[in-house]
DNA sequence: ATCGTCATTTTGTTGCATCAAATTTCAAAT
DNA sequence: ATTTGAAATTTGATGCAACAAAATGACGAT
């Protein structure tokens, strides 16, 4: 980027490595903005998407748009219908069978590992998303309980320690991502979430590690039957 | 492939869109090629890998070379030391710790599942790997053990169903892979591994889906413990 | 032997032209 | 209105040159 600061060097003096410290490519920052699009719904199951027109759209060179697509497609994000046409997937029953079934392995995991390591700040910030989460309910501003809702639960998962876990966990999320936020408005109406997640806040203040894997769990499963039933509402529908 | 037979149009009168039947690009194959070569152990932790190296060891040009170095970069198998530096990690006891987690949560999943549906022919197939694992133990060729155990563990954790699931869990084999490979004759000796494939034989068989999953955890749990035993002892030594 | 500086080399990233394969469009036939 | 076949267009993949940034190596000073 030919405005960005002069990098510093990696700081060293830990005695740790510390994370480097570099500009992001061009092939990563399309990467970003097609995840955030996806997640926004600015992308919906059934869209397709080409080399080209991403290009254009992020105003970059067909290489990063083909870099990004290349990376979602490894991580089942985006599929293949045929060999020149990728596409957001519609999501299945089955695939949302699979992917919950994956989410309370990892989630409820990383929940118990969260429960020994969160701070008391990170208690009160997971307030604050709560309230965000509140106030977009009454306020019918479906974007902002979707973002609060995700940062409420990746701020537990990120303090389980386990990078990786919640780099898969976020792969999940974007597979349902775009099939939820089409469908969102439809159940935004119950707010079962809301006592799942203070159930979650209540276990992480206590420390307990199972009550905050059970009230995530259920806050996944709650999610599930909404999903699942507007999935097959959806099918017979079409059908 | 110039040689690649003509391609058939795809049977869609099943009722069901079939798989598509198409040609592996060169970035495909040259991600197969590196996977490879990681489980191998031709690609050891420590080593560095570049664009260029990797695109003239498979006769291929920068751009498929690339795209498989970036893929396997976004599933952790491969990591940045720098801008610039592209290497296989060591593994480290904290990411052996959080690997093992993932697997247990993971493949116990996929065994409990596959306990309801594999086949006789499945039973025969694992019966078959078992004979090859024991054999190369015998014979002291630890590659053939190494492929073999992995035949035997994907094979179940395939008629699970999950193809996501398969997924990362194969990602999770990859990243402890290159270490595994570097460790392995100094803890082939032992044949704990058998009895524990015996024991989800004996499960499969049985249709007894916690006895499949028990003997699959406590599989991973043996490994995990001479991995982490040989890691903490290699770490010693160098320091 | 170690450190700092500078020169040299190597690197990942990017843009873009090209190509064969795939997809889409269009016109004619039914 | 639908189907079919051919033409036109679009597509993903690839090779490669160029570039700025990073890494490496050489050399002198300590």
């Amino acid at each position: 980027m030919d405005d960005a600061p002069k990098k510093k060097r990696p700081d060293l003096s830990a005695g740790e490595i510390a994370p480097i410290d570099r500009h992001e490519s061009l092939g990563e920052r399309a990467y970003t903005s097609l995840k955030d699009s996806l997640v926004r719904g600015a992308l919906r199951p059934g869209m397709k998407l080409t080399v080209r027109s991403v290009a254009q759209a992020l105003q970059v060179s067909t290489t990063p748009a083909r870099d990004a697509i290349t990376r979602l497609i490894g991580e089942g994000v985006l599929v293949n219908l045929g060999p020149k046409t990728v596409v957001v997937p519609e999501l299945t029953l089955a695939a949302l069978d699979e992917i919950t079934e994956i989410r309370l392995a990892l989630e409820g995991l990383a929940a118990e590992q969260a429960a020994a390591k969160v701070t008391p700040e990170d208690i009160q910030e997971l307030e604050r998303l709560q309230e965000r989460i509140n106030r977009g309910l009454d306020e019918a501003r479906y974007t902002d309980v979707l973002d609060a809702n995700k940062d409420f639960h990746f701020l537990i998962y990120r303090r389980s320690g386990m990078s990786r876990l919640v780099a898969i966990v976020e792969s999940m999320w974007l597979q349902i991502g775009p099939a939820f936020n089409d469908l969102y408005p439809e159940f935004a109406q119950s707010r079962t979430g809301v006592s799942n997640h203070l159930f979650a806040l209540r276990g992480l203040q206590d420390g307990d590690a199972a009550a905050v894997r059970a009230a995530i769990e259920n806050d996944i499963r709650s999610g599930y039957r909404r999903l699942s039933s507007l999935i097959i509402s959806r099918q017979e529908g079409v059908e």
